[in-house]
DNA sequence: TCAATAGTTCGGAAGTATGGGACTATTGAA
DNA sequence: TTCAATAGTCCCATACTTCCGAACTATTGA
């Protein structure tokens, strides 16, 4: 198992990262990585305790392969944390743009 | 038929509006109907002749429903127009983010 | 060495995308 | 009015992705 593969800034992908951030609950994940100022283990990032083990797992895979999330192996656990530069530097603005419209999501849903 | 289902303007997601624009043809053709002013029909919008005519209105659908564009029908044509304010109105900057940064990685590509 | 914990991988069920063909609706000509 | 042409949509079969439970691997600590 090693170390994972991630991909080159150059090589993340528009499709890739709308694709990721597209699932509610990896939206989730990221926002609570970033609130954490990064690492998290995958459980701990969890942001609902239903979620299989092998779903969760799936969805850290899609965020790695997308190039939103760096993981490195801590031990037994997996530490997390957002590629918020990387992100930054490829496409600038575009992760900030996301993260303000869940929240102006979040706070329309909750005013209704 | 008649006319189309379009959501309201409040009941545009996020999560709706990111994967719709992860595909990149559907992408195109946000960006296609733009650059036109609006108004296009659909296999005018389509970036590539040789789409099938059953997947181009599979893609419109999507679009349809996630809120981005509004059809209307003009004769035996449909005019497509993207719905930029309403976007706008419920995720200011969003849509922007998204188009610059599709700008930002066809640049880099080219310059590769 | 054994148990516990954190994640990954495998396999099946359910949902989703693609494209071909048939269908509907409008237009224009005979 | 009737017929052909054109623009899209609907239906279906195939192929691919997602979700979860179960089995597996790797590390830690007793």
């Amino acid at each position: 198992m090693a170390q994972f593969v991630h991909p080159a800034t150059k090589d993340i992908t528009l499709s890739g990262v709308l694709a990721a951030l597209a699932d509610p609950i990896r939206l989730q994940i990221i926002r609570g990585l970033l609130q954490e100022s990064g690492c998290l283990s995958c459980t701990a990032a969890s942001p609902c305790p239903t979620i299989a083990k092998s779903t969760l797992s799936n969805h850290f895979r899609v965020l790695r392969e997308a190039g939103l999330v760096q993981t490195s192996k801590k031990g037994v656990e997996h530490q997390n944390a957002v590629r918020a530069a990387d992100i930054e530097a490829r496409f600038p603005g575009l992760l900030m743009a996301i993260l303000q419209s869940s929240v102006a999501e979040a706070e329309a849903g909750a005013a209704a």
